[in-house]
DNA sequence: AATATTTTAAATCAAATGATTAAATTATTT
DNA sequence: AAATAATTTAATCATTTGATTTAAAATATT
């Protein structure tokens, strides 16, 4: 039976999904073979098969793990009762370029599988209302009533995330090695909530 | 011979690489078929193998194309030595706002088929030595030098692009329906030149 | 030792896919 | 009109691909 796994050979079903991970990531869910995922694991292709029943339901699994750890850190921030706008914005800025030097190719992932395999995927995440009713949306709508409250978190979010959607571009425009775009990144945590925070004053 | 195409028969070959286009655009290069694009062009298999020598020929003159439409028309507005600071962000902005509007797949799709097919294509532009050596390039030197111009060029693109590229996320989030979406794209042609100019105000 | 579970290797399917060929059709030139 | 070149088609190839199965081997569990 596959779902009575005696507690320490998660192994090989741990070993399919981690080579999952790692080939989904790198060539996208369309370019991606089986067997790439079965030679990565250095398991037998029937392996596969045999715990998850499909390509597409390993990829499933692998999508919500992704899904939730680009969109599922953010939550804990954004509904925090007892810190300030300006705080909120902070940890936002360094949860995103901390964890996202970690996987600079997560948001380019998710975002570009989310354009092909479509909706259905972004309604199992509950982010949608949970945004709407945080605390960050009315601390935002407070602040500024006179602009949609969204606007400030598509530049939050889009000054943290964009350059790693775009960091090929960034590094060929910039003459940027890996470790200067990283420099940069680092960079940016500080100046990020000083931007926001001055795009917030402007009348 | 291929190239020596009288004055209007170029429509085959035109309908292949419209139909090219268009699937591409779609599903991206990997989850293309052949097939698929022949099918969308009304024209035979073979055509595609006659007319260009493999998928991926046609996949490149189609990148090609694409990238063009998205960093080309930059080059005009950062280059002019005529222009202030201000004006060339007000026209970054709208520039870049009004063509993805038109086409909202574009920097999905090129950022993540650049992640896969790699730096040869980014090199085929020089957009690189462009920027660095423009007109925005100084300005924006002069008028902060402690920071690094590129945070802004990223700043500017990324307001404008980054809502394009997470649109199926901000739809959903917002429970924006696709006119209102535009409409916040409207929005943003004017919020986004006041926030660069208090951003670069910010000491 | 007996039984159940997990893993492997190998073979096989059916469908999809990129590419090619040879012949037919259509246009162009002589 | 005949000859030549360009375009289009249908059929076919050889691989690839996702998936499944079978039978045996290895490893745990009872």
């Amino acid at each position: 039976m596959i779902n009575k796994k005696s507690t320490e050979d998660l192994s090989t079903e741990e070993k399919i999904k981690e080579a999952a991970r790692t080939v989904f990531m790198k060539k996208g869910y369309s370019a991606t073979r089986t067997r790439d995922i079965a030679e990565e694991a250095g398991i037998n292709l029937a392996l596969l098969n045999y715990y998850f029943r499909s390509k597409e339901k390993l990829f499933e699994i692998v999508m919500m793990e992704k899904m939730q750890k680009l969109f599922g850190g953010l939550v804990g921030i954004v509904t925090d009762n007892d810190t300030t706008l300006e705080k909120k914005i902070e940890l936002l800025t360094i949860y995103y370029i901390d964890m996202l030097t970690q996987n600079p190719d997560l948001p380019i992932f998710v975002l570009s599988e989310l354009r092909n395999n479509g909706e259905h995927l972004i309604k199992s995440l509950p982010i949608g209302n949970v945004l709407q009713q945080s605390a960050l949306f009315k601390q935002l709508q407070v602040n500024r009533p006179d602009i949609n409250p969204l606007h400030f978190i598509i530049n939050i979010l889009g000054s943290t995330i964009f350059p790693f959607v775009a960091k090929p571009m960034i590094q060929a425009v910039g003459n940027l090695n890996p470790k200067d775009f990283e420099t940069m990144m680092e960079e940016r945590k500080k100046l990020i909530p000083r931007w926001i925070r001055s795009m917030l004053q402007t009348k």
